[in-house]
DNA sequence: ATAGTTCTGTTGAATTTTCAACAAAATGGA
DNA sequence: TCCATTTTGTTGAAAATTCAACAGAACTAT
């Protein structure tokens, strides 16, 4: 486990632990840990909430394929996050998404009863965790906040320039690496791939902006949402 | 308080409190009502995350308005539900939301840092407290993958159909009442209201659904995600 | 290096949404 | 009850999205 010390200071399920009561801590919750392939689904849809997931290393892909195979992206989830805490914290009896790896992911399992009952060795920190917890909680809600006020524009343009000026706003930088390849976005943004594409390319022949790949440069403040953005 | 005592049993926040401690506790959150004509902004955009409120009568509306005046509505609070619960557990500054009432209504606030802070009476409620909003907070979450589900739809009647289904799941009967007028659940839908409004006629024609103002009734088991939903 | 696979950008056609405008229906007060 | 206001349903035109198909680029593995 102590590889993995730098991931535990950053993660928000442990924050205010003291670094020496990590180990014991993990032991207590029986924390498991398991490696995952690129693709691979670790929970599929229908699994039942029970297990906290933290990402070691790699990425996951919190989707949902609707009846027609559409995929919808609802979040990719980076080293040292958590993930499925919402389902295992209001004990939902199978979880409406899946959990798919992005790429090879270590990742860390905890079984959500093991941190909510106080256990057996009247270990003090359950009632951090679950503060932590309520925390990350809160965090999520403002990213759905995020994503609604993203795919809640009429279109893909709209989209597309909200999503990128929130990235840059959370990285500091007008140029950016983003967490997704083209079909990725699209699925994210809950729109067409190629619409995507033939709007990037506008983008970039208006000078609005301009990417190679996964990385994006924004030429302009394009406060879409307060300087009146573009038409 | 006497008066409230039905809408604090089921309210969230306060599950698993003795009803004899409510009072007292109540005072030691230093808890304010306030009554607010329909219409009435309750907290405008950008005010600071520093109260929880709950819906004593009335409803409220959470929503947010674009730079050309577009009204998106994220949730509607009906009484004995919280609102703004995430932004004062995350301590956001600022809540990217307005708060609207929706009629007259009753609200009740906490101070955030009430709850969160064990006082100097050592109050033995706020690790009950911190649980409840833990819950609540995970179940904002599933609320949160339910819109997403609906608006990720890619035109408005899938759109309507979702939502219908969700509603009537809920409320357990094909036959239900919705919180919202038809601008109201356009701006909940996210699609324009009169796109929305030839969508429902085109439904009753087609023998799909009935309807009369905010009264529907689904006449098929309409399951748009699993049955294969209507072309 | 090469062949096969996957990803990305482009195009045109069909579908759907948005927008503006207006009439009918419902609502709320005086 | 009647008037004024608000809400809802309809329509047609313009704009945007989706869908399918394909070609070129990028990537992987042998």
């Amino acid at each position: 486990m102590k590889k993995y010390l730098e991931i535990f200071k950053r993660c928000p399920l442990f924050s205010g632990i003291d670094e020496a009561d990590l180990e014991t801590m993990l032991t207590c919750l029986g924390a498991k840990v398991a490696v995952f392939d690129k693709r691979y689904t670790i929970l599929p849809e229908g699994s039942p909430g029970k297990y906290v997931g933290i990402v070691l290393s790699g990425s996951v892909c919190i989707e949902q394929l609707d009846i027609y195979g559409n995929r919808s992206i609802l979040s990719m989830v980076m080293p040292s996050q958590i993930f499925a805490e919402a389902f295992a914290c209001a004990g939902v009896a199978s979880i409406p998404v899946s959990v798919v790896a992005n790429e090879e992911s270590e990742i860390m399992f905890i079984n959500i009863e093991r941190i909510l009952n106080t256990c057996s060795n009247n270990c003090p920190f359950h009632n951090a965790l679950i503060r932590n917890l309520m925390h990350d909680l809160a965090e999520k809600t403002l990213m759905f906040h995020r994503k609604i006020d993203i795919i809640s524009k009429r279109t893909t343009r709209e989209k597309l320039l909200t999503y990128l000026n929130y990235e840059s706003k959370s990285q500091g930088r007008m140029s950016f690496d983003i967490p997704f390849d083209r079909q990725g976005l699209a699925d994210y943004l809950e729109v067409d791939r190629s619409g995507l594409s033939l709007e990037i390319s506008k983008l970039r022949k208006e000078g609005i902006l301009e990417s190679r790949k996964n990385h994006f440069t924004l030429l302009q403040s394009t406060t879409t949402s307060s300087t009146g953005g573009l038409k």
